[in-house]
DNA sequence: TTGAATATGTCTGCAATATAGACTAGTCTG
DNA sequence: CAGACTAGTCTATATTGCAGACATATTCAA
């Protein structure tokens, strides 16, 4: 299996959203910025399956938080994206600039 | 059921190929935009039951082209974008420049 | 008029991805 | 300690992605 490059549609969405955070990528911060500029709800059990996901395919990393004092809550998996997934959103990225050219105003809608 | 609108990551590959292709929109040639500019095989299994997918959900449209008299094979299924569909690219086109905006240079590769 | 060559579309089954929801488990505060 | 709060795990199912064998239609050359 060698780990074909591209993305799933759900998956790329998560990665950017982990780019975006930079330090602060664990999930549930994951998740907000999927609400908020993404306007998706996703379950824990969605996000969390798709992170092992894109881990198994060395497209991201993680580590244990160190130590805080918050509120609670388990030890937070913070999250980061390996080259090879930078890689990945790149061509993902290129693929679909070059596939949008061409097309006019036909994608641009008011508001 | 809904009818989500979001594309999956191959649909969307698809349905901007029909795009891109107009008039000319039945499968081989599909096939042959996104081996020239998405660089991706496919066979025509996995097309058309992209295709039909895309169909069930409104996404598109096919009518049998007029005969003509070309080499050889079936009548042509001539593919058009719904509103609809049209309507699902634009919001996955701006779901994504969103979240390419401010990751600066990260996605930008040599070449 | 038949059969190669060519072009297109169909069917079936399996693999990978997307998704929800119940469950587990830490860590504060009172 | 109990309750509130936060984070992560597990399991099962639906949807999407994918290949390859198969069927069908048309033209051309013999």
């Amino acid at each position: 299996m060698t780990t074909k490059l591209y993305l799933g549609e759900f998956e790329q969405l998560v990665l950017l959203a982990i780019l975006q955070l930079r330090e602060n990528s664990y999930a549930p911060n994951i998740s907000r910025v999927l609400e908020e500029k993404a306007g998706r709800g996703v379950s824990r059990g969605a996000l969390y399956a798709t992170l092992d996901r894109l881990e198994r395919k060395r497209f991201v990393e993680w580590k244990i938080e160190a130590a805080t004092s918050r509120r609670g809550g388990n030890r937070r998996r913070l999250f980061t994206v390996t080259p090879k997934g930078v890689e990945a959103a790149a061509v993902s990225r290129e693929t679909l600039l070059k596939l949008w050219r061409g097309l006019g105003n036909m994608l641009t809608r008011p508001g």
